[in-house]
DNA sequence: TCTGGGGTCCTAGGACCC
DNA sequence: TCTGGGGTCCTAGGACCC
């Protein structure tokens, strides 16, 4: 289908973007949470929020927030649980295989958010494009149960903009005769690409909003913001965006890092920072498929400054080894450049390998998947580092703690709600359960087994999920 | 008790080759 | 012996996004 585009045919594309998705898919599956002030993100000393609820919301808690800030201004109310990676990933999957089926090209900027630009809109009307965008958020909360909200205008910067300024549960349309009035009065730092940096720049020329900015000159522009950045911000400012909508190309890097709750003092504990996180960003690599060439290791300091070192191989690989000994190599001395809080581990330079690896080395812990005990939950590892990484996980039995998912043979899925003095408390329910009981199990109790958190999505409607590394899995599970 | 984790893109300098 | 420009790759740092 080929569609020739008139002169004056107006553009319509639509940004979706779900509201407060981490906090609405820990609600959906987890019952108990509907109507709570819910925080997701890492309890620890240095955890930030990195999903809050509506409700939490109204106490005046938000996204990137210190989770000790949020907690406070929430009370006791709150309901901290720390983030199921897995689960998003898979509900961010089933939300834009259903756009897919209105839409068949999405180009996705998150798990929770995406462009999309239906050829049937070009030179409709704004009725039109709401009618559109209502049945788009029907179709994804029928399905999925989870609510999107839905801007649409002339480009991205404006479907992005409109959005924004639905939320919550709501859509907005966006004519090209009120676009001017829309956006000229916002803030300028509401523009994409214009974060605290160039937002302070301009505020130092006395400009803060969009319309202000819009009606800079060419040449100012350029000395503020640069030759790159400045003219392409200056020209979404005026409303010229003619970006196109398109699938996105694979990820070029993977890394895993984690802040320590204490900073690392010792080339020791940087060692075994290094080989830890090393081996969770081997994991993420595995799952990618491709081998690296390319190792980046990154340090931050307590002034949150970051030091970055490379090194690139003359060949890509998937070898654990010889990838976490480049990351060795790069590492920082805290006695040269000051304490360190955060280590990370990079790859890069990604390729598909030509060459067959005849016996691929893969134990159990390879298999999981990455980053799901992430954020703030690995807060406090710091200890166990100087110890070597390798050694405390040969443990039996990974001791179940709060947020986990869990199965029991008799009463089903269910997540646990706190830990200690050898019991657990666990509150079975998932999704298709409504809100469930709370039993107190002995902590040894050997049918009570860790599980996986996507279950908590399906059960007991599937017990099978749709494979993480299979988009196409995932669709056809919808139907 | 400040500020996570996983990404993308841009800039700028130096090495190296033609 | 001196003086260049262009292209590519590598490295380091930082702004910005969700």
């Amino acid at each position: 289908m080929v569609t020739v585009t008139g002169a004056g045919a107006q553009r319509w594309v639509l940004h979706m973007d779900m509201d407060s998705f981490f906090a609405s898919v820990e609600q959906l599956t987890r019952p108990t949470l509907r109507g709570r002030p819910v925080l997701v993100g890492g309890a620890g000393p240095r955890g930030v929020v990195a999903g809050a609820s509506y409700e939490a919301r109204a106490y005046g808690a938000h996204s990137a927030m210190p989770m000790h800030q949020a907690r406070r201004l929430v009370g006791l109310r709150a309901v901290v649980v720390p983030p199921r990676g897995r689960l998003y990933r898979l509900a961010g999957r089933r939300v834009f295989a259903v756009v897919r089926g209105l839409v068949p090209v999405i180009e996705q900027l998150s798990l929770d958010e995406a462009f999309a630009e239906p050829g049937e809109l070009v030179g409709a009307g704004p009725e039109d494009v709401e009618r559109f965008c209502s049945r788009l958020r029907d179709a994804v909360y029928d399905e999925t149960g989870l609510v999107a909200s839905v801007g649409a205008g002339s480009g991205k910067q404006v479907a992005k903009i409109a959005s924004g300024l639905a939320k919550p549960r709501g859509q907005k349309v966006i004519a090209l005769a009120r676009e001017r009035a829309e956006m000229d009065p916002l803030p300028v730092r509401k523009l994409w690409g214009i974060g605290p940096v160039a937002d302070e720049r301009l505020r130092k020329v006395g400009v803060e909003s969009i319309g202000q900015f819009a009606a800079l000159g060419h040449a100012e522009v350029v000395s503020l913001l640069g030759s790159t950045v400045g003219p392409a911000l200056h020209a979404l400012a005026r409303g010229i965006d003619d970006r196109l909508v398109a699938e996105r190309a694979e990820a070029k890097q993977v890394s895993a890092e984690t802040t320590f709750a204490t900073d690392l003092l010792t080339r020791r504990e940087i060692r075994g920072a290094v080989q830890a996180t090393g081996e969770a960003a081997h994991r993420r690599l595995l799952h990618d498929g491709r081998g690296a060439r390319t190792v980046i290791a990154k340090f931050r300091k307590s002034d949150m400054s970051t030091v970055t070192r490379s090194k690139t191989l003359t060949y890509a690989t998937t070898d654990r080894a010889v990838l976490i000994a480049a990351a060795q190599k790069a590492a920082v001395d805290p006695g040269e450049v000051g304490p360190i809080r955060l280590v990370g581990v990079g790859f890069a330079g990604l390729t598909a390998l030509q060459q067959t690896v005849l016996f691929p080395q893969f134990d159990s812990a390879d298999a999981d998947e990455p980053g799901d005990r992430g954020g703030g939950g690995d807060v406090g590892v710091g200890g166990d580092v100087s110890v070597g990484a390798g050694d405390a996980r040969a443990a039996a039995r990974t001791p179940l703690s709060a947020g986990d998912d869990v199965r029991h043979p008799d009463r089903g899925h269910g997540w646990v709600q706190g830990s200690g003095h050898g019991v657990v408390t666990v509150r079975f329910e998932t999704r298709t359960s409504g809100p469930g009981p709370v039993v107190t199990l002995p902590a040894e109790d050997a049918a009570l087994a860790q599980a996986d958190p996507a279950a908590s999505l399906d059960w007991p409607e599937r017990w099978s999920v749709a494979d993480d590394t299979d988009p196409a899995g995932a669709g056809t599970d919808l139907a």
